[in-house]
RNA sequence: GCGCCCGUAGCUCAGCUGGAUAGAGUACUGCCCUCCGAAGGCAGGGGUCAGAGGUUCGAAUCCUCUCGGGCGCGCCA
């Protein structure tokens, strides 16, 4: 519809530009919004007053040789110039109803953009190192991710959604180490747990695990282990050399297979609960992208060598620098360690390039708001890669507060009291916490209330859009029991008895929905369909209220219903796409 | 110190590419179930859009500065 009414303001144009009123050379897409009030009808364009400079005559009297101009069409009813110069389209009642008949022949598809290959995007989200459960941070980035992914696959990308598993890193061997370590304390050895250690009771779990796999084999004494280590941290020595050395000896003593052992076990055990955690939240990925695997195929070398061969390396300090400073970062950046090694960075640079060569037009990233530092990192990168960095956009997620009575939750992950996500999910639900995750926008602070998103009562947003379809199913159980039907067709063929003033609103309403996905999808923003849903079930709730759907004339009745099944296809899509379940009673 | 994000009703927040009288929820007050689910509806009060300049037909929105809050600035991952 919004599309039609552009049409008919680009034919304007043309007859605007060949009648020499503007000039010929104007480029300009005539652009609409929808009206905030229905008084000023169902869009206004703002078209005259934009052109009213470099056409040199009044916005009001550009506004009339626009209106003259527009081809006839049976979907506006009228036009009128409001206001400074505004044009306003009031549609026909034809033209507001069809949404009903779209609906419901489309169903599930109804607002949903036929996928358009050209369109090809990953979604990179949550990727938390997986050395221990998440927590209610990552809870964010994981629905906001999951709603945008579906949200720009509802709006015609192809969405490849990720997860880059960081295997490979120093964080991991802490982890193995730590595991071998409880491992040797569940074997009887009696050894000091090192300060960097992790330290949570899962450790213990996958100790017990290998044990139980592989008995006393890996086992050493605890003087074999610690003996010449440097001090730990708290013993007044280094806790990070302390737990490098620590790492060393678990190699030396256990060989490259049995180090192998406790570091799989780790990782395998630790993403499988991460897996299945997110897959309760109704979180799924295409692609859990090994960190590892990038290093084995020789992506890092390859995406290295492309700065190289680009001019953008050099040597320093036995080190190999990325010269970021000159491709707007604030300072260079090491992609090959003094040792040898590659750096995190270098990574992350090879996974860029691997998303593109995959054939992805953009790559999209979900960060926690911590690390707003890589985005110019990032972009030195695409550019030094030769790419143009619009192809990476990164999305930064604000972080979210959780308040219980009133009072914020304090966590930390150092002393290990944070809050995980399972206990989030388990206390207020996967619906309400899908829910209340996405309501605010990404780059807004997030002040999430435990209490609110519990309570089973009025003041929850989510129960009220819930509730809104629950009483739609209602109304439907209810026919048989008042002797009634209910047909689609006869609904359809009168759907010109539709006029009361809440049953124009919540056409309206209803037709908004494929514009607020395209909205959402552009901006990046599913709170916008969340805040939606909201506006669908007032304007349902509203009219429920005001009439009654099962009544005994059958043409009346069974537009009421299909316009009613409208509002309900509409809703059910809607919280798909954030992951939240339709309930059919409550 | 440098950089990024934010500041809108008592509280929590919408406000899309600059548009018409700045909107919701919540809290508060008063109404509405012999009627399809009251987890609902209707009505009411509540604002220096942090502040000051600027850009223009028009600014909560764009630019500059100030104030206030959050976060980040490793050959860590």
């Amino acid at each position: 519809m919004k599309k039609h009414i552009e049409e008919l303001l680009n034919q304007s144009l043309l007859h605007l530009k060949r009648d020499g009123i503007i000039p010929a050379d104007t480029d300009l897409q005539p652009q609409l919004e929808r009206t905030r009030s229905s008084e000023h009808g169902d869009y206004a364009s703002n078209l005259a007053m934009v052109l009213a400079r470099s056409a040199g005559r009044p916005p009001r009297d550009l506004a009339q040789d626009i209106i003259d101009r527009l081809p006839p069409s049976r979907q506006v009813a009228s036009t009128e110039i409001a206001g400074p110069g505004f044009i306003n389209f009031f549609l026909t009642h034809l033209a507001l109803s069809s949404v009903v008949k779209d609906a419901l022949k489309q169903g599930s598809a109804f607002g949903r953009e036929p996928a358009h290959p050209e369109r090809r995007v990953t979604v990179e989200y949550v990727s938390a190192n997986p050395t221990g459960p998440l927590h209610v941070g990552h809870g964010r980035g994981a629905a906001y991710g999951a709603s945008l992914s579906a949200i720009l696959d509802a709006a015609g990308y192809e969405v490849q959604r990720e997860y880059y598993v960081n295997d490979n890193g120093r964080q991991m061997d802490i982890l193995a180490v730590s595991v071998w370590l409880r491992y040797l304390e569940l074997c009887g050895e009696k050894i000091r747990f090192p300060d960097n250690g992790y330290q949570g009771e899962y450790i213990f779990d996958i100790a017990r695990a290998v044990r139980s796999d592989s008995g006393d084999k890996w086992r050493f004494t605890g003087y074999d282990v610690t003996d010449g280590l440097p001090a730990d941290g708290s013993e007044d020595g280094d806790s990070e050399l302390h737990v490098d050395a620590l790492i060393r000896r678990a190699n030396e003593l256990m060989g490259k297979a049995g180090y192998r052992v406790f570091f799989d076990a780790a990782l395998n055990s630790i993403l499988g609960d991460i897996q299945e955690d997110l897959e309760e939240f109704g979180v799924v990925f295409d692609e859990w992208f090994s960190e590892a695997g990038l290093e084995e195929s020789g992506a890092i070398d390859h995406a290295i060598e492309r700065l190289r061969e680009n001019g953008h390396l050099y040597e320093k300090d036995g080190a190999t620098w990325f010269r970021a400073s000159e491709l707007g970062d604030e300072k260079d950046r090491v992609v090959i360690r003094e040792n040898g090694r590659t750096t995190y960075f270098a990574s992350d640079i090879a996974y860029f390039l691997n998303k593109l060569e995959r054939g992805f037009g953009t790559a999209l990233y979900v960060f926690g708001a911590d690390h707003h530092g890589y985005i110019a990192r990032l972009k030195a990168a695409a550019l030094g890669l030769g790419e143009d960095p619009e192809r990476l956009e990164i999305l930064l997620v604000q972080f979210a507060v959780l308040y219980r009575e009133g009072k914020k939750v304090q966590m930390s992950t150092r002393s290990g009291q944070f809050i995980t996500l399972r206990e989030l999910r388990e206390e207020v639900g996967t619906d309400a916490a899908r829910f209340f995750y996405v309501m605010r926008s990404h780059d807004q602070h997030l002040d999430f209330d435990l209490d609110l998103a519990k309570s089973h009562s009025n003041e929850n947003p989510v129960y009220y859009v819930q509730y809104a379809h629950a009483r739609i199913c209602s109304v439907f159980r209810n026919l048989e029991g008042m002797d009634m039907t209910w047909n689609a067709a006869i609904g359809e063929a009168a759907l010109e008895l539709l006029t009361e003033d809440r049953e124009l609103a919540l056409l309206r309403a209803i037709s908004r929905y494929p514009e607020v996905i395209e909205s959402a999808a552009r901006l990046r923003a599913p709170h916008m369909v969340a805040h939606y849903l909201g506006d669908l079930a007032t304007e349902f709730h509203g009219y429920y209220n005001a009439h009654q759907f099962l009544v005994d004339d059958e043409n009346l009745r069974n537009a009421r219903l299909n316009l009613v099944e409208a509002t309900r296809v509409a809703l059910v899509n809607g919280l798909e796409l954030l992951g939240i379940s339709a309930p059919e009673e409550m």
